[in-house]
DNA sequence: GCCGTTTTCGGCCCGACTGTTTTCAGTCG
């Protein structure tokens, strides 16, 4: 059992309480309760057994406690177990169809004893679906089309894919006389490293109300366009031949900060805000915030007007995720977050010795162009599936090039000597322990046998950690983003001692990786640990381009104090761990 | 089911779009 699986055993709850006519708001405080499991760094399993830590977390009152411990004990929800007896498990994936609610999924299964996605297909062939109330020919054909989209939909895009395309579509959509401004919002704008799908604000003279009319149709001519979804006065939905679905919101430039807030989310956050806005006798919408009395209008062309009349500071979209900002920025005590345009060196990086492109000397130059201080040349070790990694006589001279690169290139920047060394299958290094003592920078990683278990892969990172000379662990976990889940691992005992040690954590900021993740990022901070981000570039085009990376940082709310590589050369050293 | 700068009870965000609704329900952002 572990924190995640808890999170969709109370989502499942709370859709299959819904389906079957629970009070609306009991449901929403089941969702909230899957989030925070999700998002908790709390270690459930750990906590379970006192009640207290885990109404300590927000959304989990009394009796949400006690069916996160019964969930513990036995490893099912009875309530979950009750409603899925009486439904069957294909009512949640009826329930996933875009267009399918609870009301139509409720109205499928009592008037038409239909529970599954394949039962809904064959009762529309079949032409069952016809004189159900509620039930005309369009609802039905938006229900078969429902299906087929729901079959052909590839889920959630990494943020580099998604930002490539939500550029094509701005630069269309902004040659458009009357629109001013396309700004991207949503999960792209928050930086979160997957995105559901684009939301895109469109302001200007053309998108205000009563004069959306060409706009609109601009919109939904974009060449890239494979079906539109829906099409109405203030908003226009498509999916791109790829799959993706893009949202575009019309607003007036004068309700631009208003328009930005909402579309940036996240919804929680802008659930809890708009709490607080009635709270202080306004109401607050995607056109502006207002008094409730006499409906004038407050604050809408900015959001630093929006959340200075709520008496907030304004924050970093990615820090909207209703995990305490709300409270912070009411409070005045917002962390200065960590920005790309501190970061002052890379330590992770390949060159031609191993399977990077370019020398020392390339990367170094590379480096400069990017207004570096120092950086770490960190080759693979020898090993089996590595392309050309360095065994000892190799890295030995390696240390020598490096040295005489760094000398040649005459304080222009500063060259460390490193290697990102293999962590074998039982925890043991790839390169000897004299060897690795002779580098500033060794990165210990895994890239082998991802299927152990999560005591086998615990117990190698422990002793990997545990060698002195390993100062920095490279992408923790392993993952690749919609491609390899990341391994089985006791990430808290991990950095807890890491902390102990003094070993620094790696955000990896290659965007398929971006490891540590941002929620484990949260808890390295919460214990103690450094982090340090690098970009694992194996070209010199790709030095600088940490920019995603740095994002999860800032959601992590990680300061630039936390991150070892925002010191110069000298402070960064300091922070690794001491040498013997 | 959760929660408290009026509350331990009584609230719980707010608007756009679609369909068959003759006055609004359902779904989604
Ligand atoms: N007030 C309010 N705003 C919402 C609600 N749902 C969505 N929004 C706003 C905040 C969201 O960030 C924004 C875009 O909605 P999306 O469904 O695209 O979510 P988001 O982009 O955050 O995540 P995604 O990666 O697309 O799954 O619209 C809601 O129920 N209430
Ligand atoms: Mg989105
Ligand atoms: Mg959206
Ligand atoms: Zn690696």
């Amino acid at each position: 059992m572990d924190n995640k699986t808890m999170a969709r055993l109370l989502a499942e709850t709370a859709d299959l309480m819904e389906i079957d006519g629970a009070d609306s708001f009991r449901v929403r405080s089941y969702r909230r309760a899957a989030d925070a499991a999700e998002q908790t760094t709390v270690d459930l399993v750990e906590a379970a057994n006192d009640a207290a830590r885990l109404m300590e977390i927000d959304g989990i009152g009394k009796s949400m406690a006690a069916k996160l411990q019964a969930i513990v004990a036995t490893g099912t929800l009875p309530q979950r177990d009750e409603l899925l007896a009486k439904y069957g498990v294909g009512i949640l994936e009826l329930l996933k169809l875009p267009g399918m609610g609870p009301k139509t999924v409720t109205l499928l299964w009592d008037a038409a004893q239909i529970g599954t996605v394949d039962q809904l297909a064959g009762a529309i062939d079949a032409g069952r679906l016809k004189g159900l109330p509620r039930m005309g020919d369009k609802q039905i054909e938006k229900l078969r089309k429902g299906i087929e989209d729901y079959r052909r939909s590839v889920g959630r895009f990494r943020i580099d894919v998604a930002e490539e395309e939500a550029e094509r579509i701005v630069a269309y959509l902004k040659k458009f006389k009357g629109i001013d401004k396309v700004t991207p919002a949503g999960s792209l704008r928050r930086g979160r490293e997957t995105i559901g799908d684009l939301d895109l604000l469109a302001t200007g003279p053309a998108c205000a109300p009563e004069k959306t009319g060409a706009a609109v149709e601009y919109i939904a001519a974009y060449p890239g366009i494979h079906d539109i979804i829906v099409k109405g006065e203030n908003k226009v939905s498509f999916h791109v031949a790829q799959g993706m679905q893009v949202d575009v919101r019309l607003l007036p430039s004068a309700s631009y900060g208003a328009a930005l807030q909402y579309f940036t989310g996240s919804k929680a956050h802008n659930v809890v805000l708009r709490q607080r806005a009635l709270k202080m006798g306004y109401t607050l919408n995607e056109w502006a915030l207002a008094r409730l009395d006499d409906e004038s209008i407050v604050a809408a062309a900015t959001e630093e007007e929006i959340y200075s009349a709520l008496k907030m500071d304004w924050m970093p979209p990615e820090m909207r995720e209703n995990l305490g900002e709300i409270d912070a920025a009411a409070d005045h005590k917002l962390p200065r977050v960590v920005a790309l345009s501190d970061i002052r060196g890379d330590v992770h990086m390949h060159t031609a010795a191993s399977d990077g492109r370019n020398s020392i000397g390339e990367m170094a130059e590379a480096a400069i162009a990017c207004g570096y201080q120092y950086i770490a040349i960190t080759d693979h070790s020898k090993f089996i599936g590595i392309t050309n990694g360095l065994d000892e006589k190799r890295v030995l001279e390696q240390i020598k090039q490096v040295r005489e690169v760094d000398s040649a290139i005459k304080g222009r920047i500063r060259i460390f000597t490193g290697i990102e060394v293999d962590i074998l299958a039982d925890g043991a290094l790839a390169l000897a322990d004299e060897v690795l003592a002779q580098m500033d920078v060794v990165i210990a990683s895994i890239h082998s046998r991802f299927d152990q278990s999560r005591e086998e892969m615990t117990q190698r990172v422990m002793r990997a950690i545990e060698n002195p000379n390993v100062r920095i662990l490279g992408h923790p976990t392993g993952r690749l983003l919609l491609r390899r889940e990341p391994f089985a691992l006791d990430m808290g005992a991990i950095l807890r001692r890491a902390a102990e040690l003094g070993v620094a954590m790696e955000h990896n900021a290659a965007p398929e990786r971006l490891d540590l993740n941002d929620h484990d990022l949260r808890l390295a901070k919460e214990l103690g640990c450094k982090i340090v981000m690098s970009s694992d570039s194996h070209d010199s085009r790709n030095l600088g381009k940490m920019g995603y990376g740095a994002r999860q940082l800032r959601r992590a709310w990680l300061t630039p104090e936390d991150v070892l590589n925002t010191r110069d050369a000298k402070g960064f050293l300091a922070g690794l761990r001491p040498r013997a």
